[in-house]
DNA sequence: TTGAAAGCGCTAACAT
DNA sequence: ATGTTAGCGCTTTCAA
């Protein structure tokens, strides 16, 4: 089915029906009409690669997604695909490691053809990737990052007030000796800044600093844990930089007999379904994955109808969910 | 960039830098190297759109998958990405419920263009759309389902195995009054009847269903198990579809004072990252869907280089992790 | 408002 | 082993 054979069907000529799909607002009513009957007749679907090869324009977003191991990452993107569902465009996936170093190069071989626009789960941070994105003239949508100079959009939770709720919780709650786990890249380092920036408010900050890669388990927050103790023996809280990492440590410190939160605090981050949960329930920082994906498949599928919108950065907000495993004053 | 601008620079016709690109045994050696040195030089990148469009053969590869925020899903997808990221494939992503019952109204929706192969993260129930399937004479992979009739390929995780397996050891343990509580539909019950099966050995069956829908949540444990508890008060052991779920009950069955195992028995299914680190330990199944996701991405690859193979079914064997949750005897 | 002609970039089919 | 010609299905450009 081809639109030569709707067109016969219709009585028109090909690039009416063509007309009547992409800019229904070019044909006559009545003609509209005819080539959507025909178009249900026939069963006609249209190819999108020959539409894409003479326009120029596909309908492919192309999808950089960090990893789908991570839960918040999957959560975003299943949003992505909520929002995407119902238009004409299609997601397609490719990896970007967790660096926020996707080259130019990589990302250009993922373009044989012009992408309708770009999503990435982080910011990109190489000057040639930008620049070239840039070159693109396409719509691009950084995620994650905390970054004041998007390459166009940023959908972004706010990392370094996350960082700065904790702090500000810990400090208050009388926390002084406190060890942070997790990620030291530029993008956690931002959170640690806040961390860091609230504590100071209460005249300390971070004493220890342990540096893990990869996707976060239960057992690196045992390991951690034994870490920490061992070189910070008057350790009063320890921060971890995603809740699983934090329950692997809260698991330890029960199986040693250690008081949370009376003689150790800890934190996760990212609220994850079990932190609630847990005994006693673990102190997090909500962020809303799925929500952002949303607003970030919002935002482009709005600027590929053609709106054009001031607002460059959106920030999706955090909260603070205060819970057993340092909550040891009333306030 | 064309090839006919590589053509220019390789001093040759724009066909051989094409067949060079595609099919290397074909050109000869020293024409290969002037071609792709012509490459390197300018930079060229296929437009795959318009080799497509030509070759009636496109590098994408339809995933229809049923909610990136299941892990299990997410994580075969990832282990799909991490196969086909070396290839010249890339993989489109769309969405299908968790009801196997894929239209082939929605596959040829996402059809304009033709597939590769096409995946599903389930099996495609629906016989018109299994028709139409067939009918596109391209790879396809069906993933989880038990099915002894996939349309092309299946990498599955022996469901019925993985309910004997629980069913087994529960009788094994001397549990006979018990509860199951998860999904009930077409896949999920393949299952149940394997926990009867085996149940059927010890002289019992589940005696009470409990029917959930959609992702299961911690919440749904707590309130399964209050209602399990209001309506079999003599429970010995409740079952759950998933993890997050059994986790759940386990929270509340300690909440109220209840011993497990001693008193009650609880079983998970997936073996999630948290489900060893429970007080006591959960029980589970171990499947690995990663693992899954590279084994149905390799053949896949497989097949799409020509390699004919009589294996249309894989199954991926899933392990009995038996934990504090349900031990209660020497084995 | 509709149509005719041309061509997007590549590769199948057919030469040589 | 390499080249020539033509055309995949659509939509741009230009004309009526």
């Amino acid at each position: 089915m081809r639109v030569e054979d709707v067109a016969r069907v219709a009585g028109v000529s090909p690039i009416t029906v063509s007309r009547a799909l992409r800019t229904p607002e070019k044909v006559k009513a009545a003609t509209l009409e005819r080539v959507l009957e025909a178009v249900r007749e026939t069963g006609y679907h249209i190819n999108s690669i020959a539409s894409s090869l003479r326009s120029g324009q596909s309908q492919f977003v192309l999808v950089f997604v960090a990893s789908l191991q991570n839960q918040h990452f999957a959560a975003a993107m299943q949003g992505v695909l909520d929002v995407f569902e119902q238009s004409r465009f299609h997601l397609m996936f490719a990896q970007m490691g967790y660096d926020e170093d996707v080259s130019a190069e990589r990302i250009r071989s993922m373009l044989p053809f012009r992408p309708a626009a770009t999503l990435f789960t982080g910011v990109v941070r190489n000057e040639g990737a930008r620049a070239y994105l840039r070159s693109l003239n396409v719509p691009v949508m950084e995620m994650w990052g905390e970054t004041d100079d998007p390459v166009d959009m940023l959908v972004s939770s706010p990392i370094y007030g996350g960082g700065e709720l904790l702090g500000q919780h810990l400090g208050e709650q009388g926390f002084r000796r406190i060890a942070y786990v997790g990620h030291t890249n530029s993008r956690s380092s931002v959170r640690i800044d806040g961390v860091n920036a609230a504590l100071r408010q209460y005249g300390c900050e971070i004493s220890l600093l342990i540096s893990i890669e990869g996707t976060g388990e239960m057992e690196h927050g045992v390991a951690a844990f034994d870490r920490i103790q061992a070189q910070m023996p008057d350790v009063d809280a320890m921060m971890f930089g995603t809740d699983v990492v934090a329950a692997g440590a809260l698991v330890r410190a029960q199986e040693l007999g250690i008081r949370v939160p009376e003689q150790l605090g800890i934190t996760g981050y990212g609220d994850l379904f079990f932190a609630g949960h847990t005994q006693p329930g673990l102190t997090s920082i909500r962020t809303s994955p799925h929500e952002m994906g949303q607003t970030a498949g919002r935002m482009l599928l709005s600027r590929l109808a053609g709106h054009i919108s001031d607002e460059r950065i959106i920030q999706v907000p955090v909260h603070l969910e205060a819970r057993g495993t340092t909550l040891r004053r009333k306030t």
